[in-house]
DNA sequence: TTATCATTCAAGTAACCACTTGAATGATTA
DNA sequence: TAATCATTCAAGTGGTTACTTGAATGATAA
């Protein structure tokens, strides 16, 4: 060992960096922050051979972002600390206000106007208490029975057309997703904007609402 | 373009993670979440090679946590987004409870005790008002210049043996430095209390302290 | 205008990382 | 005990990254 401590504790810190700086990694810790989950589930999830998911999540496991534990013959991953959540939306928060990449992609998800202003969590949290909103949770259905946010309907977005004759035309629509990284909200919203729906995006996903402390319903946490 | 929105943007976000995955760009930052420096005074204090830190603060400003402006004939860097600061701080607090390997170096530093918990910079703010504390700032004399807590002693290790008679036996020495990647206050920590003081550190450094708002003296950070 | 000098660029090398493929592991369950 | 099957390991490949060296840039200051 012929390193400083101070450059090995760098190595450290970057480590946990590494681990989140890449979109296969962020993938995983976007599904993982719905719900804990198996290998073979989270890779059909993002995509990823069941191999190459395993590798990256023994990746997360160094980095100590998550742990597993066997269920029968499955090992199921879940998050070990929860300021994965936080450090995830930061990164989304730095890009968002510095990289115009990502503006411009957002923007394309709106046909080019700028993405309208989402509504924050508290905002929305008193509107809920107020019944004076109509909310959507834009993802799959497993991922809404692990774990909602009360009052809320479920639908994906190949759904959301045949939902459209029953909403309220005068309510304000409010929809979310999976949490910052998710594109789901944001082109549900596009969709309803164009139906000439008033819709507009909740701040964060249903994970960012779980760690600001508020009533989620449904699913199991242990 | 073939690729996904939703790869495009994590893509994006990736980037951001890569900035901070780096030691040498964490050594940067570090110096930089101290005060703005031309290109070469952050090779000099980090120990890269000019070539070598341009390349990495190029990196650092295309992921957006630093810009660049000149000044006479030199380039002046500083961090862009105070965000930064934060998610540096998150990395170390990641990395301290969850990786064995970083609590084994910070002990190490501590002759093989386990490191003395820190006191919190609120707790730190009220005993400075009653002035029952005396306070240390561990940072070479052009960075304490640069900005520092008021009523805080400037002094390196090195020349901390000089300063031990001039300090009250009885009163409690708070010591803090750069930041949570830096191990100067862990060392006057470790060497003051060899000595029979009743020392502590600091949680964070100087940019943290600066970040929760609270008073600095000194330097000019526009 | 010209010389200076901090910074950046460009090219090269070694180390590292993501992903694939196919085999090995090892706990479960029949 | 033996068979099953999700997960992990191991080896290989292509692409990327960190760092070095030496030259180019371009704004300043004489």
């Amino acid at each position: 060992m012929s390193t400083s401590p101070k450059q090995a504790l760098l190595k450290e810190y970057a480590l946990v960096a590494q681990a989140l700086a890449a979109p296969a990694r962020l993938m995983l810790l976007e599904q993982l922050a719905q719900t804990e989950a198996s290998v073979e589930t989270l890779a059909r999830k993002t995509g990823l051979t069941v191999a190459n998911a395993s590798q990256h999540l023994q990746q997360l496991r160094r980095a100590g972002l998550v742990t597993s534990r066997r269920a029968g013959k499955a090992v199921i991953y879940r998050l070990q600390d929860a300021r994965a959540i936080t450090l995830m939306a930061l990164l989304n928060e730095v890009a968002e206000a510095n990289l115009a990449q990502v503006t411009d992609i957002l923007d394309g998800l709106y046909g080019g106007a700028p993405a309208p202003e989402p509504i924050t969590r508290a905002d929305l949290a008193e509107r809920l208490a107020q019944g004076a909103v109509t909310l959507l949770d834009i993802r799959p259905e497993d991922e809404f029975a692990a774990g909602h946010i009360p009052d809320a309907r479920n639908t994906t977005l190949a759904d959301l057309d045949r939902l459209l004759p029953t909403l309220d035309p005068k309510a304000e629509i409010i929809a979310y997703c999976r949490g910052p990284y998710c594109i789901y909200a944001h082109q549900a919203v596009a969709l309803l904007r164009n139906r000439g729906f008033n819709a507009r995006r909740m701040d964060g996903g249903l994970p960012q609402w779980r760690e600001d402390g508020r009533e989620v319903r449904g699913g199991t946490r242990a």
